[in-house]
DNA sequence: AGCACGCCGACT
DNA sequence: GTCGGCGTGCTC
C-alpha cells in the first residue's frame, strides 16, 4: 500500500512517559521535519507538543500516526545538545521530553493551542493554533521618504523632518522625543512620507545601566599558580576540572575574570554557575566593567520574555559570557572553554523537583563534553569535591591567604548550656554594645524565620500544628497569623487551647522576627533590620537590605541564611551566630558538613573592610567538630574528622545515593507500594548480584507533606554503575497504583 | 499528565 | 432504573 521510502521521526514527549514515539512525516512536512524542533502530534486523543530526536526508519511498531506540523523554523537544540540532555535523562531516570522541555527556556514552550472540530462529513478538521510565537518582542520602525512631496503640518511635518535628518527611528524613541504622537506616525505611514517595518527587539534586564571599566588586578603568588595551570589546561583544549579552594576574600573570583579573558582570547566563550539569584547582580557588573563582549544572564528571575531574549542572543553567538543560576547550565552557548562553578559546595545548584539534577555535577559532564576548563570554587569545598581532589580526580588550586592582607576575624565560641535559652549569651551582648559605640555593623544569624517556632498548652501539653504536614505552626507576629513552612498553612492565634480549652497557651522558641525585637530593646538607640525570605519578598527586597548595609543605615542586622552568602559588606565587624545547633541536628549524613559550610560562611562577613572582625559562635554542642573547626579556621581538620565519618557509616564519596520517596494521601496505600517495592529491589538484587544495599523502607524524615504521607527507600551502592542497574531494572517492572506518587532521587542533597 | 473505560452507591 | 464516584490503563 504504502511507499517504499516513508519519512519517519522519533518524538520524545514532556510527559511522565517513558521511551519516545514515532510518526510518519506527510510529504509536505518532510523537508522542515529536522531533529531539534518542536512538532505537533495527535497522542491518544489529544493533540500534543514533542520534541523531534531525528529520523528512525526502524520502529518496531504497528500503525503509525502523521505529525501534524512542525513548530519551529529553526531547531531548538543540536545533536550534541541532545546528547547531553540523554545523558541527564539516563542519569536521573527522568523521561526525556521533560528534561527537553526543563532545559529550553519558559518563554518558548508556549504550547499550541489547536480547535479541533467536526466537518459536515464527521470528519475532524483542525481549525487554527497558535505556536509560540508571541514570545519575539518587535518595535516598529519608521524611515522617512526623502522621494515623497507630501507633507503634514504640525507636529507631524516636525517628526518627518526629523525623520529626514536622523534617519530610521523606532516608535519608542519617537514617543520619547515628541511625546504622544500616534495619529501623526499613522498620518505619515498613510501619505507615503514614511515606511514602516518591523524589528526584532531583545528585552535587556540590564538595560540603562551603564558600566564603567576595570582593569585586571594584580594576582598574588597562590592567585598566579592557580592561573597558569588553568591558563595551561585551556591552552590544551580538553576537559580539565579543578576544584579551586579559597578562604572567603581570596580573590577567586579574579581568577575566574583572567580565566575567562584568555578564553575569549582564544575565541572560546565561557559559562559562569552562581548558587544565587541575588548573586547575579553584583558579578554581573564586575564581568560588565571587565569585558566588552555580549554578556548574557540567565536565572529563574527573569520574566520568560527576557529569558527567552537572552536565550536567543546566546543562541545566535551573541554573547560570550552566560551567567546564571543553576539553569544556566543548559544554555545554548558554543565553544564552551570554561564552565565556573562559584560556592560549588551550595546545596542550591540540586533541583528538587522535576528533573532533580545537579548543576554542580552536571557542569562536569558538559565540560567533559565540550572539552572545556571546569572550576569548581569554594571556601568550603564538598567534602566530596576535596577528596576527589587528593586521589587526583580534580586537579587542586589553592589560595590560602585573603588578598589584601586581611586578618581573619577573632573568633570565639559560647557554650550556651545552662543558659535556660536565652538568645544572647552576656558576652555577645557585650560585644553588641562595643561595636555599637565604636560604630561597627553587626550581624546576626539565626536560621529560623518568624516570630515563636511554636505555640505550647501549659496545661496539657498540645502543640499547634500542621493540619497538612507533620510539622509544628510557626508564629509570625508581623502577619498575626500561624503558619506551615512547607505548605503555606495559615491560621489566626486561637485563644485558647485546641485540645483541652485551658487558656494557658505560651508561644516558644525563637525566629529572626523575635531577636529584631529583643535586639531593639536591648538596643533602644540602634538602627535595627532583619533579612529573610519574609522581609526581602517581591523585587528589590533584597537589594534594598543590602543597600541598607552599604549606606550605613542599620547598625543591626538580623537574618537567615541570605546574609551568609558573599555579599562583601566592609562596615561589619561583629558576626554573632546565634543558634548553629538546628542544622547540626538534622537528620541527614551532611549535617555536620553543611554546618561547617554555613558557619564559615557566616564568619567570613566579618572584617572584610579594614578593621578586623570579631564573631561569635553561641551553641549548645561548643565540642562538635564542625563548630571547633570553622572557628579554628581549619578546613583541612574538619575534612579530616568528616571522611573518617564517611568511611566509617559508607556514606559519599564511599558510596552513591539514591533516594525513592513514595507519597500518598492514603498511608495505608504508600506504605504498601513502599514495602513492594523494597520486596522487588531485594529480589532484583539477589537475582543480579548487584552490590547495592537496600535501606528501609521506613516514614520519611518528614512524614507527611501537603497532606500526603510520605515512604523513604535508601540505595546505596559503592559502584554507580551497579546502583544504575538495579534503579532500571526496578524501574521497568514496578507498578504502583496512581494514587501513589513515587520520586526517584539520584545523589540526593536534601534528604528530608 | 490527560482522557476514557469500567464497575459500585444515592438520586430523578 | 440512571448519574457519577475515581481506580486502572493507555498514549507512536
Amino acid at each position: 500500500m504504502q511507499t517504499a521510502r516513508q519519512h519517519i521521526v522519533e518524538v520524545a514527549i514532556p510527559l511522565p512517559l517513558e521511551g519516545s514515539f514515532h510518526y510518519l512525516v506527510p510529504e509536505r512536512l518532510s523537508s522542515v521535519a529536522v531533529a531539534g524542533k518542536r512538532v505537533l502530534v495527535p497522542f491518544g486523543r489529544r493533540k500534543v507538543t514533542g520534541y523531534l530526536l531525528g529520523d528512525d526508519d526502524h520502529p518496531g511498531v504497528g500503525e503509525l500516526k502523521e505529525v501534524l506540523d512542525v513548530l519551529d523554523e529553526e531547531p531548538l537544540f543540536t545533536p550534541s545538545e541532545l546528547d547531553f540532555y540523554r545523558f541527564i535523562a539516563g542519569y536521573y531516570l527522568h523521561p526525556l521530553g521533560e528534561v527537553i522541555k526543563m532545559a529550553l527556556p519558559a518563554g518558548i514552550n508556549v504550547v499550541s493551542r489547536y480547535r479541533c472540530e467536526e466537518s459536515e462529513d464527521g470528519t475532524p478538521v483542525l481549525k487554527e493554533y497558535l505556536a509560540g510565537g508571541k514570545s519575539v518582542r518587535t518595535e516598529r520602525i519608521y524611515t522617512a521618504d526623502p522621494e515623497c512631496a507630501a507633507r503634514p503640518r504640525g507636529k507631524g511635518l516636525e517628526i518627518l523632518e526629523y525623520l529626514l535628518d536622523a534617519g530610521p527611528c523606532s516608535g519608542p524613541e519617537l514617543r520619547e522625543r515628541f511625546g504622544g504622537c500616534t495619529a501623526q506616525l499613522a498620518r505619515l505611514v498613510e501619505l507615503g512620507a514614511a515606511r514602516l517595518s518591523q524589528r526584532e527587539v531583545y528585552r535587556d534586564p540590564f538595560k540603562a545601566q551603564s558600566f564603567g571599566h576595570d582593569a585586571p588586578l594584580p594576582l598574588n603568588q597562590a592567585q598566579g599558580e592557580a592561573l597558569a595551570r588553568l591558563t595551561a589546561a585551556l591552552s590544551a583544549g580538553t576537559f580539565a576540572p579543578f576544584l579551586l579552594h579559597g578562604v572567603t576574600g581570596s580573590g577567586k573570583t579574579e581568577v575566574y575574570l583572567q580565566t575567562i579573558a584568555i578564553a575569549l582570547a582564544a575565541g572560546k566563550t565561557a559559562l559562569v554557575l552562581v548558587p544565587e539569584i541575588a548573586l547575579t547582580p553584583q558579578l554581573v557588573g564586575r564581568f560588565k566593567r571587565r569585558f566588552d563582549c555580549g554578556i548574557a544572564v540567565l536565572h529563574s528571575g527573569l520574566s520568560d520574555g527576557e529569558r527567552y531574549d537572552e536565550w536567543r542572543r546566546i543562541r545566535r553567538g551573541e554573547a560570550s559570557i552566560v551567567i546564571g543560576a543553576r539553569s544556566a547550565l543548559f544554555a545554548p552557548l558554543q565553544g564552551v572553554g570554561v564552565i565556573v562553578v562559584d560556592e560549588e559546595h551550595e546545596g542550591s545548584y540540586k533541583q528538587s523537583e522535576g528533573v532533580r539534577y545537579n548543576a554542580r555535577d552536571l557542569s562536569l559532564v558538559r565540560g567533559k563534553q565540550a572539552g572545556a576548563v571546569v572550576i569548581l570554587g569554594s571556601a568550603t569545598p564538598l567534602v566530596t569535591s576535596y577528596h576527589a581532589a587528593m586521589h587526583g580526580r580534580l586537579g587542586y588550586l589553592h589560595l590560602p591567604d585573603r588578598v589584601r592582607e586581611l586578618p581573619m576575624p577573632e573568633t570565639t565560641m559560647l557554650d550556651a548550656r545552662n543558659q535556660k535559652g536565652e538568645t544572647f549569651l552576656p558576652e555577645l551582648v557585650e560585644a553588641m554594645g562595643e561595636n555599637l559605640d565604636a560604630g561597627g555593623q553587626t550581624l546576626l544569624f539565626l536560621n529560623r524565620r518568624g516570630f515563636a517556632t511554636y505555640l505550647v498548652c501549659e496545661t496539657c501539653g498540645h502543640v499547634l500544628r500542621c493540619p497538612n504536614c507533620a510539622v509544628t505552626l510557626t508564629f509570625h507576629r508581623i502577619k498575626g497569623k500561624h503558619v506551615c513552612h512547607y505548605c503555606d498553612f495559615t491560621m489566626l492565634p486561637p485563644a485558647s487551647c485546641p485540645d483541652c480549652k485551658s487558656g494557658a497557651i505560651t508561644l516558644l522558641g525563637r525566629g529572626t522576627e523575635r531577636v529584631e525585637d529583643q535586639v531593639q530593646k536591648l538596643f533602644p538607640d540602634a538602627r535595627v533590620s532583619r533579612m529573610d525570605r519574609d522581609s526581602t519578598k517581591g523585587k528589590g527586597g533584597h537589594a534594598r537590605v543590602l543597600k541598607e548595609l552599604e549606606n550605613g543605615t542599620v547598625d543591626i542586622l538580623i537574618g537567615t541564611q541570605m546574609i551568609a552568602k558573599g555579599h562583601d559588606f566592609p562596615g561589619v565587624t561583629l558576626v554573632g551566630v546565634l543558634s548553629a545547633d538546628a542544622s547540626l541536628n538534622l537528620p541527614d549524613f551532611r549535617s555536620a558538613e553543611r554546618t561547617f559550610q554555613l558557619v564559615t560562611q557566616v564568619m567570613g562577613r566579618a572584617g572584610r573592610g579594614d578593621k578586623p572582625g570579631r564573631v561569635f559562635v553561641q551553641t549548645l554542642a561548643p565540642g562538635h567538630y564542625a563548630l571547633t573547626h570553622a572557628v579554628a579556621h581549619d578546613y583541612e581538620a574538619f575534612y579530616r574528622e568528616e571522611i573518617a565519618f564517611r568511611e566509617e557509616v559508607g556514606y559519599p564519596p564511599f558510596a552513591h545515593l539514591a533516594a525513592l520517596t513514595f507519597s500518598a494521601v492514603a498511608a495505608r496505600q504508600g506504605e504498601i507500594a513502599a514495602d513492594e517495592a523494597a520486596a522487588l529491589l531485594r529480589k532484583i538484587k539477589r537475582e543480579t548480584r548487584l552490590r547495592v544495599e537496600v535501606l528501609g523502607p521506613v516514614t520519611a524524615p518528614l512524614g507527611k507533606v501537603r497532606g500526603r504521607f510520605r515512604w523513604q527507600i535508601l540505595l546505596k551502592g559503592v559502584e554507580r554503575a551497579d546502583l544504575h542497574r538495579l534503579l532500571f531494572h526496578f524501574r521497568g517492572g514496578f507498578s504502583h497504583p496512581s494514587t501513589v506518587r513515587l520520586t526517584i532521587d539520584v545523589d540526593p542533597v536534601d534528604m528530608l
